[in-house]
DNA sequence: GCCTCGGAAGTC
DNA sequence: CTGGGACTTCCGAGGC
């Protein structure tokens, strides 16, 4: 017997024969707390589906309904289990429960249980997922069991001569469903019971990062490059040669070396394709022979086993490398810093500014061939480095960390928080309790659709120009405190008018009921409200680590209460969307019914006293505070003696803001003060503003205006910034005039073609049939940033669907404009001659929309001079 | 040259 | 197979 605290990164199951009766066995892929690998062969459990009568209520379903005929069904194993009541769409049904020799079978099953008359449900549920939902565990667990193998790297005090001995092993793991020795560390068996949750902790993952180098000619990879991560230890590996024993090496390296997380920069779309690409040009579709060149999937090197030893890319997207996690370090600095350019080269410079070792650039990509051949080394040398920053951007993005506190918090396993969607972070909680409460579990898309779309968040009219000092209040978790206040879900709407009742809860507009809370809880409301205090307990855990000093449990924690904040705010989205299971196109019309309402009402009563509500977006809200017009907006030095007034200001600003919020808060819809402005700027148009923050913090915040934008470019950002400084201090007639000086030095180019590079993302699918990249999506390819992305791959550099593509105007003066890639990044060439007029007038146009507001138009910009009126004399 | 329209991307 | 809606801006095309 062995117990041991592990964190499970991947799930999935095999069936299997027992005495000629059907089995299905359960295989976890862990890392153990204590840094080994651990494979878990979990039987006991039988997969299922439920059946239930969909015409009647009553205690027996239709006589033309026959459970025989279910139970004589092929795919059926044994004999069928009456489960009892459950609810289903507001109505309680009986329900029973088949039982299926093969997980793979449910999908046919679930149409010839449909055809014999039957509605179906919990039939869509993932097994591996469904032994997390049974046992009421997340990703980590105790688990207690038998050891059937221990290898080199496990502890000694697992090793014993039947588990060390490899034949022996390898029978024992046959005998209880296994596939065969895997490549981990150890393997053991035990019951679904001996799976015990407990308490979060930072898992020691193994991260393996690697980089192709590939002729343009032909394809062909010339080299490779690899990096192994264990206990924050590094290890660095090169492949020359063949084409075979380059992918053979590195296949070796994996299967020795057992990472848990493959990354790299740009592998879904590059690398990872790549080598599919080159071991099927060697081997064509002989599947064991492509598996020595790219079995990376957790299995067994054993024929019966290919189909999960080698990486798969799922409906064109993420793919799928059985028991370890694809992690394109790409994909998440994208995601979470959102730069303005993509390339490897642009994200190192952005993050690590200092470090010139990290992003020089001494190859020229496009020239690979040539540079292979005449200095392989420094090729080499590039190649490693290309395979270290990846990991380098991963920690600094803290990218496993927060996958793994996700999938904490919504009890999933690793690699489902990492490449999953919303939706199946909130099935695992929801499904989890609907079990546990009697309620059944509809499919996906199984429910009532809607046609339109529902209305959304309401947005306040904004006038153009300055105010002074505004308080901002913020609705604390809008739209999940809806929906628990107000009992929001589909297990308490009420559908047939015969049930309504005096204490329901009704929406202010479509007046849909919701049964009160009182009466019973919804599934929902009851979850999100669990989530509410969990956050509020991480909060606190981190606040009381930090005071102790623990720095390691307060990064934990911080993680945490993340991620619980990034659970609750995707299911509005899940439940507003049109082919979640537990959803109607009520509720998410409701909840939004809701929040205009509420947020409506306060604007109401704020301006029938006369207070100014400025602006309004969904959630926030931001009102004029009762200042002195004598207090300056732009703060004084603390000598001069308007500082006082300054400061007065800024008290009764705060006054204001705490004495709104509480206020307006109510039993489930907080109002909080979020920031006090001692400046508020818009030219008039909604989701585009500017704020002078003096509380909490002193800062310039700048929403939805070009300086935000990727489609904008460096110098309109840092123009329309200094513009905003200028203007919030009050020096509007300044910014006009720097502003005019800035479009005079781009019209004599004196402005360096980096700060006008525009960028955006492109799309694009690869055609096969004609082998080429095609852009068909678009009904008109005449788009500029299309032409920079056929210009890119004109020359040999990569493309990705999706990626942004940057590109200076060249000449706008013809339709349509003409546009060259930006490649300076990449290959170190001389940046394009730009079109300085189309430059001018776009710097014209932005800022002139702001300087609008004080009466200087984008004309007067352009030409350098202001046209007097009558009215300035 | 000016205007309108629809497609597309981006941001909140 | 799949989170949502509101809103702004830019570009190309086509009409006059």
């Amino acid at each position: 017997m062995w117990e041991e605290e592990m964190c499970i990164i991947s799930g999935d199951n095999r069936s299997w024969q027992d005495d000629n009766s059907p089995k299905t066995v359960i295989e976890l892929w862990c890392r153990a707390k204590s840094g080994h690998s651990v494979l878990v062969l979990v039987n006991g459990l039988r997969p299922y589906l439920e059946i239930f009568d969909p015409n009647t209520q009553s205690d027996s379903p239709m006589p033309t309904l026959s459970l025989d005929k279910v139970e004589q069904l092929k795919e059926v194993d044994g004999s069928l289990e009456l489960v009892g009541e459950k609810l289903f769409e507001g109505e309680i049904k009986k329900f029973w429960r088949v039982f299926v020799c093969e997980t793979w079978s449910v999908p046919k099953l679930r149409e010839k249980i449909k055809k014999l008359g039957w509605g179906v449900t919990s039939a869509d549920i993932n097994f591996a997922q469904r032994l997390l939902l049974d046992c009421d565990i997340g990703p980590h667990v105790n688990i207690v069991g038998n050891v059937l193998w221990a290898g080199e790297r496990s502890p000694d005090e697992a090793k014993n001569q039947n588990n060390t001995n490899l034949k022996l092993a390898e029978e024992n793991i046959n005998k209880i469903g296994g596939a065969g020795l895997y490549p981990v560390d150890m393997i053991i068996s035990c019951t679904p019971d001996s799976l015990k949750r407990t308490s979060p902790f930072p898992t020691p993952f193994v991260i393996f990062s690697f980089d192709l180098e590939t002729s343009i000619k032909n394809n062909k990879i010339l080299c490779a490059a690899a990096v192994i991560q264990r206990n924050n230890h590094r290890t660095e590996h090169t492949f020359t040669g063949d084409e075979k024993s380059i992918m053979e090496g590195l296949t070796n390296l994996i299967r020795e070396e057992d990472p848990d997380i493959i990354t790299g920069y740009n592998i879904d779309n590059f690398d990872l394709p790549r080598m599919k690409e080159r071991s099927e040009a060697i081997y064509g579709k002989k599947k064991m022979k492509l598996s020595e060149l790219n079995g990376w999937g957790r299995v067994p090197l054993i024929e019966n086993e290919t189909k999960r030893l080698l990486p798969e890319r799922r409906q064109n997207r993420v793919w799928r490398i059985p028991g370890r996690i694809p992690l394109d370090a790409w994909w998440q600095a994208r995601q979470t810093l959102r730069p303005q350019r993509e390339s490897l080269r642009y994200v190192s410079q952005l993050l690590w500014p200092d470090d010139d070792e990290m992003h020089k650039l001494d190859i020229d990509s496009s020239q690979m061939d040539r540079e292979w051949e005449e200095r392989p080394e420094e090729v080499l040398e590039y190649c490693v480095r290309d395979t270290i920053i990846p990991i380098d951007i991963l920690n600094k993005l803290q990218s496993i960390g927060r996958k793994e506190a996700l999938a904490s918090v919504s009890m999933t396993t690793v690699d489902i928080a990492a490449t999953a969607t919303t939706s199946w972070w909130i099935d695992s909680l929801v499904i989890r309790l609907a079990d546990r409460s009697g309620i059944a579990i509809p499919m996906t898309k199984s429910g009532p659709r809607r046609s339109d779309q529902i209305a959304g968040g309401y947005v306040h009219e904004v006038e153009a120009g300055m105010r002074p000092w505004i308080a901002v209040l913020d609705f604390k978790s809008m739209y999940p405190s809806i929906m628990i206040s107000n009992n929001i879900c589909s297990t308490t709407l009420v559908r047939n008018k015969e049930n309504n009742s005096e204490s329901d809860n009704i929406s202010p507009t479509t007046k849909t009921r919701y049964i009160s809370s009182t009466v019973r809880k919804g599934l929902v409301p009851q979850l999100l409200e669990h989530l509410m205090t969990s956050r509020d307990k991480h909060k606190e855990a981190f606040k009381k680590a930090n005071e102790e000093g623990n720095e390691e449990q307060a990064f934990l924690q911080d993680q945490l209460q993340y991620a619980v904040k990034i659970l609750m705010n995707s299911f509005y989205g899940v439940f507003a969307s049109s082919f979640y299971r537990f959803t109607d196109p009520k509720l998410g019309a409701s909840i939004t019914e809701w929040a205009r309402y509420n947020i409506k009402e306060i604007i109401r009563q704020l301006d029938d006293e006369g207070k100014h509500v400025v602006y309004s977006d969904t959630d926030s809200i931001f009102v004029q505070a009762p200042v002195d017009n004598e207090a300056p907006t732009s703060k004084p030095n603390s000598n001069e003696t308007s500082i006082d007034l300054w400061n007065d200001a800024k008290t009764t600003t705060l006054d204001f803001g705490e004495k709104l919020a509480s206020r307006f808060s109510k039993e489930g819809a907080e109002l909080e003060f979020e920031t006090a402005l001692s400046a508020f700027f818009s030219h008039g148009a909604k989701k585009r503003y500017v704020g002078r923050v003096v509380w909490p913090r002193e800062e310039l915040l700048i929403r939805g205006y070009e300086v935000r934008r990727t489609d904008s470019f460096e110098l309109l950002r840092e123009t329309m910034t200094d513009m905003f400084e200028l203007i919030l201090d009050n020096q509007s007639w300044n910014s006009v005039e720097m502003t005019k000086t800035v479009i005079d030095d781009v019209k004599s180019k004196k402005i360096p073609a980096s700060k006008l590079v525009i960028s955006r993302s492109c799309k694009g699918r690869w055609d096969s049939k004609n082998k080429q990249w095609s852009f068909d999506m678009y009904s008109n390819e005449n788009l500029p940033y299309v032409r920079a992305a056929k210009e890119r791959i004109k020359l040999g550099l990569s493309f990705t669907p999706g990626m942004k593509v940057g590109y200076i105007v060249t000449d706008a003066s013809s339709s349509p404009m003409k546009v060259k890639s930006w490649l300076v990044d990449e290959l170190d060439s001389p940046p394009p001659d730009y079109d300085s007029e189309y430059y001018a007038k776009r710097l014209a146009k932005a800022l002139g929309r702001i300087t609008e507001a004080f009466n200087w138009s984008e004309k007067e910009l352009l030409s350098g001079s202001r046209q007097q009126s009558l009215f300035d004399f």
